[in-house]
DNA sequence: TATGGCATTAGGAAAAATTCCCGATGTAAG
DNA sequence: CTTACATCGGGAATTTTTCCTAATGCCATA
């Protein structure tokens, strides 16, 4: 079997070296790149072309989900696989609505990772057990997690202002007009239920999207 | 010694039932009024003039701080208790320099709510042990919280903030103009060093403020 | 007692954010 | 091909926020 040749894309250096580490011990996979950022990774992207690219969602600056859906949008066969903090049935379905090939949490197990790597460099896709738990259960329950409500971009934004960001920022971070943030944060509101920022957050933290 | 009359306030009823049915045991006390609000704990004050007030901070409306506050302003000497459910320096602090005789949270023994209101009775400030510490410890160690630069005002109005209530309602709340309270809004964030409300609800929180 | 400082209140004017309405585009589903 | 929806943004009205100013009252301290 030929190589698979992957990219890290993770703002923590420890946990890239840690993965890089781990893969390594495992002649089939071979890091070609590592970077930081979304930013950088949908520039890299470009460049090395990886057969699979591991991605964390939480990093400063666009983060992995507005990442995700970049790269899916100009190469719409890109294998994603999220390696998240997050054991979060709503960042799940979110970045695996924008194109993941996969979700699982960093506290799984190394093994996981490699046999999430395998599954999806077979063209299949890999969820962690306990995600896919709660998405089922979520999906079940006919508790309609409003956020389920949010389309991709609407759920971003959401994200974005619940960290604190004004709506210059997002949209120089997502590179579209501050005035689309604006009405974006408009119809947010209105399908969340809510009509101030603070219950944007409250409900952003009930839901484990930003913490403290 | 003479009996020593008592008014409570608490929004929950069963708890304020718990209370009364507490301090019948003991002949020293005699609950002579009950109320839900702090509207009301106002209006009922100026009718029984109990010799000393139970009062919970969280309650729907103008919440206990307020009331705290309205009623030293027309009866200086008035003695008043918290009974709240945080056991929390801000809170504590707060409430006793808006004038409360003593403050305890609701998880304290029945002994302990006897042992304050007859400290009250003899003019003396109660101040619950754990509470107490805390409040030291933060007085200590010059980690200034911001929040204890708010006034008074200040502070409840960050609260009430942080509970998603918009101006208006707030300014109904407190019967002021909601220029006012949008002027405070302003210097609340500039004293706290935040920029936007979404920083607001994450210092509440964190502070324990509010909860989720 | 006088005075300076701070808390509370609020108005006016300018700036910024939000809302509501509208339309364009692209893409996926039926 | 049509319908639906997501994404994107302009325009205008409205609301909120900010910044400045000022009156009042209280308290402490010279």
């Amino acid at each position: 079997m030929s190589t698979i040749r992957i990219m890290l894309v993770d703002d923590h250096a420890v946990v890239r070296a840690g993965v890089r580490r781990l893969l390594e011990q495992d002649a089939r996979f071979l890091v070609v790149a590592e970077c930081d950022s979304g930013e950088r990774a949908y520039q890299q992207f470009g460049e090395y072309l990886p057969d699979i690219t591991v991605m964390d969602l939480s990093m400063p600056g666009m983060g992995g989900m507005e990442a995700i859906c970049r790269i899916i949008a100009r190469y719409p066969t890109a294998k994603l696989l999220v390696l998240s903090m997050h054991e979060n049935a709503a960042f799940a379905s979110q970045a695996l609505k924008a194109g993941a090939r996969g979700y699982l949490a960093k506290n799984g197990l190394a093994e996981e990772l490699i046999g999430a790597l395998e599954s999806i460099a077979h063209g299949q896709t890999y969820i962690n057990a306990n995600i896919s738990k709660k998405i089922t259960q979520q999906f079940l329950s006919n508790e309609d997690t409003p956020l389920q409500q949010l389309s991709t971009r609407e759920f971003e934004i959401f994200r974005l202002l619940a960290e604190g960001c004004d709506s210059n920022l997002i949209a120089t971070t997502l590179s579209i007009s501050s005035k689309t943030v604006a009405n974006y944060q408009t119809s947010i509101k209105q399908k969340l239920g809510i009509n101030n920022s603070v219950e944007l957050v409250r409900l952003a933290i009930r839901h484990g999207l930003i913490d403290s």
